[in-house]
DNA sequence: TTAGATTTGTTAAAAATTTAACAGCTATTT
DNA sequence: AAATAGCTGTTAAATTTTTAACAAATCTAA
């Protein structure tokens, strides 16, 4: 298949988030202009992302949303899933473990690191808390691959060193200081001031 | 000014917290080039953003610091600041209330609320927690005119009724459940699976 | 069985965003 | 003081993303 748009791998994921909601409630069928509305986008870029992505509905009836969830799947996700290392066991980090817990997705976070003696040793919804001396070892030992770094943003940019040293591929960087891209390791960044000055100014204007 | 595009209004953001961080360590100036690498995008693309909110740098020196950080200021900023209530005092919601916590910004959180008798009646970080129940009250009381949802998925949509009914004009739902778009209310979303099977995919790919 | 209403799939057009190109200014060097 | 190098500001081009347009398929109902 051809790459896709990075946007539409960004919708994706969205879609495969509406669709089992959706699915939970019993539905086996959807349109597009369903999906549009639940995710406030329109029904066209719904039509044009299943296109892309090679998947016919039937006409007058939908899409079947199990066949589609699947689908997704053989895109966005790796055949053995992705594993996810959380760095820094604060409130983001609880955060974030605590939100990935029960989702049945290919993502799956199977260790967190800390230097904080009251974190270590200890699991948090089933992950557990390593002290980050042992992240290479335990990196290996779990096939880790992806790293959300949540410390404080002093460390983030020597930690990210070390994580590629280690091997990392992907790292999602939650820290308000942006880290400088490393060849090999692909690099997201989040910022939640950033999206509420999104908000702050279209409130104003 | 002519309305500026979306892009670049999140951009001003990130800008005025580089700026932040290189003033804090005694620069001045600073050129394109090198806010650029601080934020992994092309010069190219901060001079032309700097040219649409109509500032000038110096020839050979760059642009001045502080004078940037203001104008930004002006730009999206309001007058006397956003004043923002967090609803759900969770994981999540004290991450926010501690990452925004001394950060000298326009954007004040100046509430929170719950249902939680643990959490009720207390202030983390020097914000006030109350019972859900006061929310129209204190709303009104306090002039917060943004919300950040980070409830339990099952409640976000009603919440947001409610806060629409109460005159709120910006919702940052942080929450998985989609909401629907309310009738003047700006709505930001953010999904952190969604960031992660972004890094996902392209660390297959 | 024909007309009408829906809804998909696809190509084309439009809009938004990014990148490139380059002229012009300023400091520095020779 | 002339040549050079370093950066900015701006217009133009390229690319990406979204929106529109519409033919074709399927069901409903007259
Ligand atoms: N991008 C955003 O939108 C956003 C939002 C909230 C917080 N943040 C940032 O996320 C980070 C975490 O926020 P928080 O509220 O969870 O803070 P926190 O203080 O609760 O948690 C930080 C954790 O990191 C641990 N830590 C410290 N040094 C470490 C190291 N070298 N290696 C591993 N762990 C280490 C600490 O022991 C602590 O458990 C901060 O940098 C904060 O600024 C970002
Ligand atoms: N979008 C994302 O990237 C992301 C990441 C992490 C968590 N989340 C979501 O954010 C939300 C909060 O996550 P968390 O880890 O902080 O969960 P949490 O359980 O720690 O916190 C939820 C809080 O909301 C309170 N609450 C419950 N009902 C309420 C109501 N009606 N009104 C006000 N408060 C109420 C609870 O008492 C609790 O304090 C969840 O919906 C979670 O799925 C989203």
């Amino acid at each position: 298949m051809k790459r896709l748009p990075d946007k539409t791998v960004e919708r994706l994921s969205q879609y495969r988030r509406t669709l089992n909601n959706q699915l939970a409630k019993g539905k086996t069928h959807i349109f597009s202009h369903e999906i549009a509305n639940l995710l406030h986008i329109t029904p066209v870029q719904v039509r044009r992302d299943i296109m892309l992505i090679g998947y016919s509905g039937t006409l007058r009836k939908g899409y079947d949303i199990s066949e589609m969830i699947e689908l997704i799947g053989t895109i966005i996700d790796t055949d053995q899933g992705v594993r996810i290392a959380v760095i820094g066991m604060g409130n983001l980090g609880k955060a974030f473990i605590h939100y990935m817990y029960e989702k049945r997705t290919k993502l799956k976070i199977v260790a967190a690191f800390d230097v904080n003696p009251d974190k270590i040793d200890k699991s948090y919804e089933d992950v557990y808390c390593y002290h980050l001396d042992k992240l290479e070892e335990i990196m290996i030992e779990k096939e880790i691959s992806v790293a959300i770094i949540a410390t404080p943003p002093e460390v983030a940019s020597p930690l990210a060193d070390r994580l590629k040293e280690a091997g990392i591929r992907g790292i999602l960087n939650y820290t308000p200081r942006p880290l400088s891209p490393r060849e090999g390791v692909y690099l997201e960044e989040h910022d939640m001031i950033t999206s509420l000055e999104k908000v702050a100014y279209f409130v104003k204007n």
